[in-house]
DNA sequence: TATGAATGAGCATTCATTCAT
DNA sequence: GATGAATGAATGCTCATTCAT
């Protein structure tokens, strides 16, 4: 009976899924994590029952909000993998990010108030872990980037951009100032006092 | 010591300041904002209204703990000025800055759910302000430091320290290499391209 | 005999209101302001949710209730002014008003309770000026009321009634001597010594 | 040792006593039950400990407020008692006790506020009702006052008084009005049709 | 005895989630 | 599917009362 049938009401639903994170997007970017459910719902011009039809809870909405950014930033260090030039390639994917992660408050809202480890699908983890473990690794091996850098050191440069972007930094361009000091920071020429490595993963 | 009698009550009830204090860290450390008052009352060994008694809000009680961490930082702070060397003065206060964000997670989880700017008392403000910035200038001046930085900036490299400090990151060393990498990038000699000095205060 | 399809969530919503409406007539007339809004809601047998839907705050419920009741007294002041006898129209309209505060123990127990001017819509209180100061002024003017009563008089006289019916009176029907009583004071010709009128609007 | 001493404390006790009484008065005169311990307590002067050595619950503090008030309601009417004419000893009670209600208004909100029966001293329960009951029944004896009249139907006339009292009446005169025309219609000679009595008490 | 800090049950209100329409 | 009214556990805060000093 429904083998044929097009999937008319899906056209309705999927636009009501955008709407809805849409709407969760500038609602948790003005107000983190304290927003209300009935307030996505109202900006989206939905009705709450309908928001949680998409979204069993509310932090599955927000982890979709996350999902979303972060597949963003994987795929610009996906696209930064094709360049030739080692440290070319790994510093075009910490502007990238850095853009993408200045240019969402609602991202910096939400990763802000998160106590714990990110909640993503551990795919996702995995090749984001994957790319841009590999973008260290090349230009660490052509001995452009610090040796001693590790992967889970890159979030604590992007953090700040996010402080910038909550208007707490006076100039807009903030982010840009702070991503090149840190890839200047980055050179394994300007290493200055190689810190004892602590071996962790 | 004391030349007269102290005041016997207020001994009790100031140790019962510490003590709400001392619990609110660990609890809002643990858990943010989210943490409740009757769980700061339980760590404390208190009832709920000793920690009103002390602070009227749950609001005072939060600022209360940014106020006294950030009398901490001004004090490192303070402390750099006292050095002729200006590179060495300013580091000297970002390692500082640097060791006391990482040593307390109740610093961070507060912080990091703040909307909009931090709600200190205006003295402190400015006098954070004024020793930052002169320990800044001097750094510039001297020609070590580079001349684009902007006061602004510095939290912005502090804010990483943070969510390393947060369980997120695998080696509890994280945030030496993540100062010591910022210093490196804050070097004028280090500065790759100057970016377009946008004017903002 | 509804022309358009009515709005069919609407009436399970309506019926809740009048619920809650009741619920706390009760509620409130037994215990007063004391009553908590989970009393009501329990009362009711709807969750305190519902009670907060359809009235924001236990204050905005509880002028409700005024509200619905001095709605009722100025319905019948003003069928009251149907009749051509100034005198009769006058005291028809306390006796309906006697009755109806007579036989609402919250009306009483509420009103009673608030400190300062009754909290009611502005138009709702300028109406019931214009309909009590006309039947005043028309049994003035036709000699047979008191020259020297003034309209915020008669509240003072419906207050006793109160007194009555909560339970602090023996027999039911004190309230019926009381207004008698009163309104034998109030006639012209019974006026003793014409106190010295003080001219308060 | 302490047979002899005399009580040099007593006399502090008693000034306390009667410093809290005063501040309970206005403190509750301006805000009612709602007014706090706390406050009583400050504005007296005094720590809240103190007025509970001499007050053992607020309830007993209010009750005492009451029976002060009392008393004086009582003793104007043992006073009138000595009047030989009937008529005159009860207007005169009837006066002085508007008079002495419209004077105090912390007597106005407590009373008001209290649910049920007055919380007095079943003793001079007993006397007040001996006293205005004699003042009653000789006025009614004589043939002045309605033979109709109970001894619970006073207070509710008293009533308005308070509200009066309570800034609701824009003139500070309207309890001599109000008295006066209560007085009017308690003549026996002014008594319209006599209502059907009920034989209550 | 006076003091006022401490106590904690009590209460108004919020908001994520469910479900009848 | 969509809607939004209903739900009620959870939470910040108050205030009468106690008790150590």
């Amino acid at each position: 009976m429904s083998q044929l049938a097009p999937r008319p009401l899906r056209a309705d639903a999927r636009r009501n899924r955008e709407r809805v994170l849409v709407a969760a997007q500038s609602v948790f970017g003005e107000h983190g994590h304290e927003a209300q459910m009935d307030d996505v719902a109202r900006r989206a011009g939905v009705g709450v029952g309908t928001v949680y039809r998409h979204f069993p809870t509310k932090e599955a909405l927000i982890e979709a909000l996350a999902v979303d950014r972060f597949e963003r930033i994987l795929a610009a260090g996906k696209a930064a993998l094709e360049r030739t030039d080692p440290w070319e390639a790994f510093t075009e994917a910490l502007w990238a990010g850095a853009e993408l992660t200045a240019s969402d408050r609602s991202f910096i809202e939400i990763v802000g108030e998160i106590h714990g480890p990110m909640p993503l699908p551990p795919e996702l983890l995995q090749d984001m872990n994957d790319t841009f473990g590999e973008l260290m690794r090349r230009a660490q091996a052509s001995g452009d980037l610090r040796p001693d850098l590790v992967l889970d050191d890159i979030p604590m440069f992007m953090c700040g951009i996010g402080l910038g972007a909550r208007k707490t930094h006076p100039c807009p361009d903030a982010w840009q100032r702070h991503i090149s000091i840190v890839i200047d920071g980055l050179r394994a020429s300007g290493a200055s006092s190689p810190l004892p490595t602590t071996s962790c993963s």
